[in-house]
DNA sequence: AGGATAAATGAATTATGATTCAAAAATAAT
DNA sequence: ATTATTTTTGAATCATAATTCATTTATCCT
């Protein structure tokens, strides 16, 4: 019998990142992806029920990195929640440091993923999100973060303002070192922009 | 001779920021966003070239007003940089807290425009960056904002923050008020979140 | 009241690209 | 070497919805 060669839901799956990112989940076609694959198009549906499945199963790998890596860092006891939420920013900007194509699927697509409650990108998000609220809380009652800030709030805030960094640097890697940007997060969630 | 009656294209460009506020862009039927705006479906292409030209004036017109109002708001001289900062935030939470389906499109769809370097929302665009980054200049030449924050990155930081932040408010609206969104960015971004 | 003109309609056309599936290829087993 | 089994291929099918345009409608003008 034939037998399978190599990994081929791995290619798709980063194949589909690069397209993804350089045209959008509904200009991106299949043809594409298996081109840059290295397989042919049909073969696309025998790792995979239909587009949107590549596009979910690409979420559930991230989020599933992101929350395992934050559930880790919430169990150090030797880290305050600020030196906690620095990991955090650390960590994003090395995942996507390492592949610039994913941070932009991942700021641009994630709308076009189905929303079905038994998705498991939905639950690691939802793992990932508790997590994060988690390590704020403890900030407050530990009287490290000013008790004025509303966790949900400065969730938003914080990764929107990575999200869009990320974007933006991933889309023009020239205009702006990465390290600029991380050391300006953490000053500015630190101190402020205030002299 | 007929004559025109009401101003359909304003009602084709509210209906199709409902439409694509709700579905996006490429889940978006011009059947759908004619019926919503009362006409026929034909009728959209005698006020708009395709479906991508209604995207296109949403945005001019979004980045037109922000525009405007950001230019004004340069040219006082009663406020500081910091204050000038606060009226932006506040300018942001004031245009989308009347339109929330705006928010939502304005955040989503950016990516499915065109970047001819002749459309007017890039041109527009460019000149609110400007005017936003001068704004930074200011405030650091004039011993306001601190001088390690890097413009550009602190640029990215609040409007990725306010960005996600009203998609987030606007999909769901009953769990966090505008305001204490507001409240908060203000507070972080001038005093960082330490106690 | 009838003609001229512009606006509006919506069914027909068309383009695109996702998905399917019959056929071909590869290799393990005998 | 032949067969059985599984993988892979890629051209054909199919579905969707954007766009077009022949026809209809409305109203101004004389």
């Amino acid at each position: 019998m034939r037998v399978k060669e190599g990994n081929k839901e791995a290619d798709i799956l980063d194949a589909a990142i690069k397209v993804f990112a350089k045209s959008g989940f509904h200009n991106a076609k299949i043809y594409t992806i298996a081109e840059t694959a290295g397989i042919a198009t049909g073969s696309v549906y025998l790792y995979f029920r239909n587009k949107e499945a590549v596009l979910n199963k690409i979420f559930e790998n991230l989020w599933g990195q992101l929350y395992k890596e934050i559930s880790e860092l919430n169990q150090r006891s030797d880290l305050n929640a600020i030196d906690k939420i620095y990991y955090l920013i650390d960590l994003f900007f090395d995942i996507f440091f390492e592949k610039p194509e994913l941070a932009i699927v991942f700021v641009n697509e994630q709308t076009n993923l189905s929303h079905a409650k038994d998705d498991l990108w939905i639950r690691y998000n939802e793992l990932f999100i508790e997590d994060g609220e988690k390590m704020l809380a403890e900030g407050i009652s530990t009287g490290v973060i000013n008790p004025n800030i509303n966790v949900r709030a400065f969730r938003y805030f914080l990764l929107g303002g990575l999200r869009y960094m990320l974007d933006n640097w991933a889309k023009d890697q020239k205009a702006l070192s990465i390290n600029v940007l991380r050391q300006n997060v953490k000053l500015i969630i630190k101190k402020g922009i205030l002299v």
